[in-house]
RNA sequence: GGCGGGGUAGCGAAGUGGUCAAACGCAUCAGACUGUAAAUCUGACUCCGAAAGGAUUCGAUGGUUCGACUCCAUCCCCCGCCA
């Protein structure tokens, strides 16, 4: 394999979708950097797994010299969903949207290298455009070739409601590639017709058209549907890193090979290894679900707080000992009137329960335990001491302090 | 503008006068088990109350009724089709 392959290679694994892999090779031929789309929804500031499916792939791009352009679509956010059907697409104000970006950059660069990425904002092209120019560009597109796509199709078809803004959104991702001249764009397979029209939206300008590269949406905790904010099934690169080590952990067995595959980029070979040794009992998938939540750790902060986050994993969990960090409860005197509380009472106080319902539910389902003994009576008048730890649960601890 | 279909607990979805705080599924939480916040099984899942019981809830407001999520009226909102 001569080095150009190699670079074909590297880059287009993962892939699913690729249009078209000879237009790519073209490009990488003509030895300058490209120019590498990633779209940005400004509405949702955490970026989460899913989300480094595609950074990881930005940066392959990068590492070989290439330069990512992220467009945050700040216009398109701050017009929202007008339908007001889709909580996740609320307007926005300047203010938000400026806030939002920023912590984007700060989120996105824990993958990608900020000196070859150029920020843009597609307010820039559209806030002033006129409307003349719009129906303009909505002349390039037709409905048949709307409704080609299946998401569209099937609504269609289902008598269920399309806006007209939902239309237009595909073609004001297809411009901004005519705006930014990419020369690849990237895109989860979802992406793929808006993607392809902003190839089509570029010939009409007279540029060379980009490839168009999807790559897998990554399944979120439930295991089954797509990674996202809205579905809250997210492991997001700003959580702590016990979150994020948790949550990995609590990825099914049988899922954790694509977190592998699409969040660490392990190569395929090694993946069908480990997970050959698995299912012949060589490794414990336990202890190997530990090394893809540590490394997950490992990639957004850092080696040490991946070991750590792994150590506290086990001791809470496995040894079902105290976490070394919980949060305290103030208990003044006139909470303990004859130095006594009501355990139920005591459980909604540490904010361990929302109300007492929730409460009693917990304490008959043998959930709580006060210094160490279970506590099965919802009547129970408790006397905590200094320091004695109220638990909730496998997750909930509060440290009880009297002054 | 005309015709038709809808609004039920976090979501989806039953229910069409009482046995409905409301089936079922998903999500969530807990327990058991375990290898983890995997999987599986069991249970819980409006609020107040120690309990008995009570208070709110099925788009909104009024009404009929001993009694309404279920019937009537008005209103608000959503969707599709045809123009």
């Amino acid at each position: 394999m001569n080095p150009m392959e190699q670079t074909l290679e590297r880059l287009t694994a993962r892939a699913v979708d690729l249009v078209s892999r000879v237009e790519l090779e073209a490009k990488l031929k003509q030895a300058r950097p490209l120019r590498i789309k990633y779209g940005a929804d400004p509405s949702a500031p955490d970026i989460h797994l899913g989300h480094v499916v595609g950074l990881n792939k930005l940066r392959e791009f990068q590492d070989a010299g290439h330069t990512v352009v992220f467009i945050i679509g700040d216009f398109t956010g701050m017009i929202g969903d007008p339908s007001g059907r889709s909580q996740t697409r609320k307007p926005l104000d300047r203010a938000q949207v400026a806030a939002n970006a920023q912590s984007y950059q700060q989120q996105v660069f824990k993958v990608l290298d900020p000196a070859r990425t150029e920020v843009r904002f597609n307010s820039e092209w559209f806030a002033p455009m006129k409307f003349e120019e719009v129906i303009r560009l909505s002349a390039h597109v037709t409905v048949a070739q709307l409704l080609a796509r299946e998401d569209f199709s099937k609504r269609y078809g289902a008598q269920q409601p399309i806006s007209l803004v939902e239309f237009l959104y595909p073609l004001i991702q297809a411009y901004d590639s005519v705006m930014v001249r990419a020369d690849v764009e990237l895109g989860g397979t979802d992406q793929l017709f808006n993607l392809l029209l902003g190839r089509e939206l570029q010939k009409v300008f007279g540029q060379e058209p980009q490839v168009v590269m999807t790559l897998p949406l990554l399944e979120g905790l439930d295991g089954v549907h797509k990674m996202s904010k809205s579905l809250g099934n997210y492991i997001g690169v700003n959580e702590t890193p016990k979150d994020i080590f948790g949550k990995t952990m609590s990825v099914s067995d049988e899922l954790m090979w694509r977190y592998f595959a699409l969040v660490l980029c392990r190569p395929e070979p090694e993946i069908a290894a480990l997970r050959q040794a698995v299912q012949a009992g060589a490794r414990h998938p336990r202890e190997v679900k530990d090394e893809l939540a540590r490394q997950v750790v490992a990639k957004f902060c850092d080696e040490a707080a991946g070991a750590e986050a792994s150590a506290e994993f086990a001791r809470v969990f496995s040894a079902h000992q105290i976490p070394t960090d919980i949060p305290d409860l103030c208990l003044q005197s006139t909470d303990l009137p004859d130095g006594k509380i009501g355990l139920i009472a005591l459980i909604v106080k540490a904010g361990l329960a929302e109300s007492n319902g929730e409460a009693k539910r917990l304490v008959q389902q043998g959930a709580v335990e006060l210094a160490g003994a279970k506590c099965g009576d919802t009547r129970a008048q408790v006397e905590p001491a200094d320091g004695a730890v109220l638990r909730c649960g496998k997750r909930g601890f509060v440290r009880i302090r009297r002054s």
